[in-house]
RNA sequence: GCGCCCGUAGCUCAGCUGGAUAGAGCGCUGGACUUCGAAUCCAUAGGUCGGGGGUUCGAAUCCCUCCGGGCGCGCCA
């Protein structure tokens, strides 16, 4: 509709020069909106302001001639000159009736977009290192990434979901660590518990596990063999709960991948080696390093340490440049806004192997404040105390949980409170917009029950042009709008865009529920509103799925 | 000190790729269920968009600066 607006400002711009009443042809950036008022029309061209440096004219003149030089459409009811110089444009009913059709005909993919023209990214994000359970701040990035990764794959973007696993290096090794002496201390040895040591529960459970598979004599083991026994077993241990509890979450990968992978096929050695080649790594002080600062980073970055290990940078470099190997056009990383200052180095790193940094992208989600009843939830994670994604979601929800992560922009940290969370009522979002899919679905079966209608579902709509009320148009133009939210969060990467409009739009619709009954005498009438809440109930369910929220029949 | 994010109604936040009269929920006050699901709706009140400069026909939105809050600045991960 915008693009037909568009191509009428521009026809009449044209029309208007060729007959000498405007001095120039040139048509600068212009934009079709829609004004927040409904006495300014359903659209409105800036044309006028923006060209009034290139005409030479006064915005208001140049409106008055585009109007005036405009051709008649069936479908605009009027236009008019307001404010500095906009032309607005008011649309007939029956230009918005079609809309309801392509909704009950497209249903599961109205509002899809090839704007993504079938583009391979990735999208990693959770990522967490198998060293303990996921908590609330793993379930804000897994809920963005998840639902990230949805919204790019409706935008026609060629999607896939990875989790990297942190199974390498020192965090691993303390982990072992850790279960190591909880064993030994149940075999009755003295020992003493590290600082550093991870300190929760679930390690004892590990030990007190390998005691039982293992047998009692494992404690003899010596150290250097029975650490990585420990750690090898813990993480797996771990790693599977982190699959569960991602799972009851809604959130599911195409792929993991393994970091301690990276070291064993020789592509961490082999990208060292071949920016050693081209001069981007070098030694200094028995260290080798990178050269992020030729990448705007603020100093350079270690990748081996004068011990001979590898930093985390160094597998960094081997895992971003192998996805681009594997036919990434673009990849997203969704990380904890802790980690910002990494942004640079791993650009420096995507840069330096031939890709442009608009190939590469971080989402950086801000940290969870979690509450109960509006008093902070103390948590520590060196004591081993933290709630924990599973507590979330056992206690509030799947949706309800997913909703609230979703519900704000990821640039702003986020009050997450529990006892909010769980309330089945208006304070919570959530059933606020399950309600609307609930509330159709009853009136559509009620609808059955009469005989008004054959099925709940049906592909189209009957008597479109009854549907007049002032209430109906709105929603008619909500629901056309759909796409183009789809297509706004799908570009800025951000999904509350979608959790805004189905606010929105639930709220457009509990009013028209309020207002007017589908259900009438008047059977034709009645088919016709029928028609629009089932539009709306698909709408709502495609805007939920984006957000792995459920759309339930029934509550 | 440097970097990233944030500052909008009493509270929690949308709006930020510049547009007309800055929105929503909660909370406050008062109303609406013999009628399709009241997990809902309607009405009223509530604002120097943190302060100050600048760019622009036009700034909550862009630039500079200051203030306030969160996070990060290792040959840790």
């Amino acid at each position: 509709m915008k693009t037909k607006i568009k191509q009428i400002v521009l026809a009449a711009a044209r029309c208007a020069f060729e007959k000498g009443f405007l001095p120039s042809d040139q048509v600068p950036d212009m934009e079709i909106e829609e004004p927040k008022h409904d006495s300014q029309g359903d659209f409105s061209s800036n044309f006028a302001m923006v060209s009034a440096g290139i005409q030479k004219m006064a915005p208001k003149k140049i409106a008055d001639i585009l109007v005036s030089s405009m051709e008649s459409h069936d479908f605009i009811e009027k236009t008019e000159v307001a404010g500095p110089g906009f032309i607005n444009f008011f649309l007939t009913n029956s230009a918005w009736h079609p809309v309801v059709d392509q909704i009950l005909a497209q249903d599961t993919r109205f509002g899809a977009s090839d704007m993504g023209s079938r583009q391979r990214v990735q999208v990693e994000f959770v990522s967490a290192n198998p060293t303990g359970p996921l908590h609330v701040g793993h379930g804000r990035g897994a809920a963005v990434g998840d639902s990230v990764g949805n919204i790019l794959s409706f935008a026609g973007f060629d999607v896939q979901k990875e989790y990297y696993i942190n199974d390498s290096g020192r965090q691993i090794r303390t982990l072992g660590t850790s279960v190591w002496l909880r064993l030994l201390e149940m075999a009755g040895k003295e020992i003493v518990f590290p600082e550093d040591c991870y300190k929760g529960e679930y390690i004892k459970e590990f030990a007190q596990n390998l005691l039982e598979i293992e047998g009692k004599t494992f404690a003899d083991t010596d150290e250097e063999t029975a650490i990585p026994v420990c750690a090898k077993f813990a993480a797996g241990k771990i790693l599977e709960g982190i699959k569960t509890d991602l799972s009851d979450f809604g959130v599911s990968f195409d792929q993991w991948f393994s970091e301690q992978s990276l070291y064993d096929s020789g592509r961490v050695d082999a990208a060292i080696q071949k920016f050693r080649d081209q001069g981007l790594i070098y030694e200094d002080a028995g260290a080798l390093w990178f050269r992020t600062e030729d990448f705007g980073d603020e100093k350079n970055r270690v990748v081996v340490r004068n011990n001979g290990l590898t930093t985390y940078f160094a597998s960094d470099i081997a895992y971003h440049t192998e996805k681009y190997e594997r036919g990434f056009d673009r990849v997203i990383d969704v990380w904890g806004a802790d980690h910002h200052g990494y942004i640079k180095r791993i650009d420096a790193a995507v840069v330096a192997s031939g890709r442009k940094s608009a190939q590469f992208s971080v989402i950086l989600v801000q940290l969870v404040n979690l509450l109960r009843g509006g008093k902070p939830v103390q948590m520590s994670t060196r004591a081993g105390q933290f709630v924990t994604l599973k507590d979330i979601v056992d206690e509030v929800g799947k949706d309800a949980a997913r909703f609230m992560f979703l519900s704000r922009s990821y640039d702003s940290g986020l009050d997450f409170d529990l006892e909010l969370a769980k309330q089945k009522n208006s304070d919570n979002p959530v059933y606020y917009v399950q309600y609307v899919h609930a509330r159709i679905t009853g009136i559509l079966l009620k609808a059955v029950e009469e005989g008004v209608i054959d099925a709940i579902d049906f592909k189209k709509g009957d008597r479109l042009d009854l549907l007049a009320e002032p209430e109906e148009l709105k929603l008619i133009k909500i629901l056309a709008g759909f796409g183009e939210q789809v297509e706004k969060s799908a570009e800025t990467l951000h999904p509350h865009v979608i959790f805004t409009y189905l606010m929105t739009l639930a709220a457009a619709f509990h009013g028209y529920y309020n207002k007017h009954k589908v259900i009438t005498e008047d059977k034709t009438l009645t088919r016709a509103r029928l028609s629009l809440v089932l539009a709306v109930k698909k709408v709502i369910r495609n805007g939920l799925f984006l957000l792995g929220v459920s759309a339930p029949e029934r509550m």
